[in-house]
DNA sequence: GATGAATGAGTCTTCATTCAT
DNA sequence: GATGAATGAAGACTCATTCAT
């Protein structure tokens, strides 16, 4: 258990200093000074530099995979809305208490190895195929109007990440304001609901 | 004159390569193997190879400001909604035509230079500062509906983000319905408009 | 002698390892595995690693120049040919028996280490020498032609060498008839003896 | 050819201190330094350590394969014994004016690499059986006596290559009578040869 | 005695950049 | 202007050995 600890206490040092410097610009040298470890010990607990980081991306993806649950019909199940909501709230607190990590995956993860670039890339088209089924279903039930599901789903998917990147790097001060905002962003857009239908006859053809 | 369509080629080169492998697993071997040029030409023309990529990135940048225009109210000019759309429209021709240049912004550009990543991040922020003052024109003139028009902001600079991601890897058959696909979600989100009311009430608060 | 025994046991192992690998090749974490000992365990019993090989080397050296003995006369003795045989068939059958230790000498050992190799030459040195005086006395005693009694020394020598080199890669069929072939060709040479005048005449000068 | 030239001086200084040192105990830094080049400059014309190495031993085998030319019947042919006589002085005066190339293929090659390894036994064994084959001539055209001649020809091969060791330490005063010297032990042992039959008779069985 | 986590000196290799021709 | 050989700083990784428990 002890080496499971300092194995820990490894990979909390290179989150950091991943997070600020990115892949390519840390080297193993920053990270043993700051973990205060020799040179070998590093390679005692993984195998090397691209293990550590990858390691430290399976952790964010499963971190987040964790948090975003599909929605659930079902008299027991809260409102889609709610569960909505839920999902939003619980990755943004993530986010908040993980900014080191979130940076890893935002900044530093894309374009320094092929297979890393696909794995984030198949996280995100996940995430996006789940975020369509909702949809469908919500299409269904009638409470999504009939539209593009795929399309939409990556403009939502886009939205919350492009949040995220912004409240990695400044944190919000009402997380559930956020929340509220995106979710009404999502739903309803930006158009004032009394002029929808002139907007839908009228400028969206 | 010969000497700028010289160093037009090698730049050429170089954004095919970028775009593939990203800033460091391109060589400058690889670069003036492409381009044929020799080693010490290729420092003829470009000041460093970090120089090279910054002008690449400069292009993409300038390129898409110059097809985001600002919103402009007047008898002359375009319903609102019909300039929001030729912006899209002329982003998302660029991209397609210009698939490696996007790759190399979207992919390829964060993280390996605080410079780089600071000039980026900045010109984002300008796209959403526009947005949001369009927003809040759109407020105040009665077309959009009252809301965190800075949230918003960046949740349509997302979605376009993602989308355009995604047709930098896939050509999508048909640009102008994708084009109003996105304008529709950002507009009127994805809630059926007669449920909207109540969703107001009931769920969003 | 429970300490004697482990470490037999350890010098056994890496016995193998080093006539497999040879010394560069074989980390002190396989023998440690091997030996089923713990990394610190290895040190108590060995100074390190190159004293191990050491320890190996000096093994088959003294078991080499146990089983050469040199030529005896006298009215106990068998005949000096008879002896010769004795000799290569004792070191030929060690050598069948130990063929990790005969490879260690033989591919391993030269070359890594200037104070080993000193002593592997000087080991050679010591049996030319032996087998020289040996010639010198039959010489004396009339058995031996005149002839440069050290360079046919070293001609034996590297002769039972290299077919020792073949004998540790694939073991030969009947040991006794190959210890026949090697000292008639010691003794008598190719030549047809019937020619022998002819060619001591004609060709040999 | 200035390239030509340049990577000629490298091997050079690489092949003295290999030959000194062998291949573990020789860096990089040894060579570049003995050779007054600069690090990078080293792996433009090698592609590493190894390749280096390997190139060396390939060279000193090709060398090696030349001097040793089969023996040719005929007419215009020299005696066989002559023949012999002539690709043993080849060999020996390689040897000596090759000294370190000589040392790497008989000190510091063995043992460190399987390819290289089976490489340097496969040229060893050609030899033997191209030995082989003029003995197996030999015996049909009646020079040579009836014998095994595989374990004759490692016999011979072997007693060439111990004196090539030996005189790669040592050079000797006259290379023509060392020839000589072998070439007798070859063809008629050390034996009396008016003690032969008896010889053959008595001790040989 | 035994253990195995920790050490850090030692090496190879890469690659952006320079400069003499 | 063009060339490409030369440079050397920088960085990753190995592994024999030690030592606190």
């Amino acid at each position: 258990m002890e080496k499971q600890a300092r194995r820990a206490q490894v990979l909390r040092h290179a989150k950091r200093i991943f997070a600020r410097k990115g892949y390519h610009r840390t080297n193993v040298a920053d990270i043993i000074s700051r973990a205060r470890i020799a040179r070998g010990t590093f390679y005692l607990y993984f195998e090397n530099k691209k293990d550590l980081f990858e390691e430290l991306l399976e952790q964010v993806l499963r971190e987040l995979a964790i948090r975003i649950q599909r929605i659930r019909l079902g008299p027991q199940e809260p409102e889609p809305a709610e569960q909505l909501r839920a999902n939003l709230r619980r990755v943004m607190c993530f986010v908040l208490n993980e900014r080191d990590l979130t940076n890893i995956l935002l900044s530093h993860a894309l374009g320094f190895d092929p297979d890393l670039d696909a794995r984030i890339q198949s996280f995100y088209d996940r995430v996006a195929a789940q975020i369509q089924r909702s949809l469908d279903l919500g299409i269904t039930m009638g409470f999504v109007r009939q539209c593009d599901t795929r399309t939409a789903a990556y403009c939502i998917l886009g939205g919350v990440k492009e949040i995220i990147g912004q409240i990695s790097r400044e944190a919000p001060p009402d997380i559930d304001a956020l929340v509220e905002e995106i979710l009404r962003f999502g739903l309803s857009g930006v158009a004032r609901p009394e002029l929808l239908q002139t907007l839908s006859a009228a400028v969206l053809g």
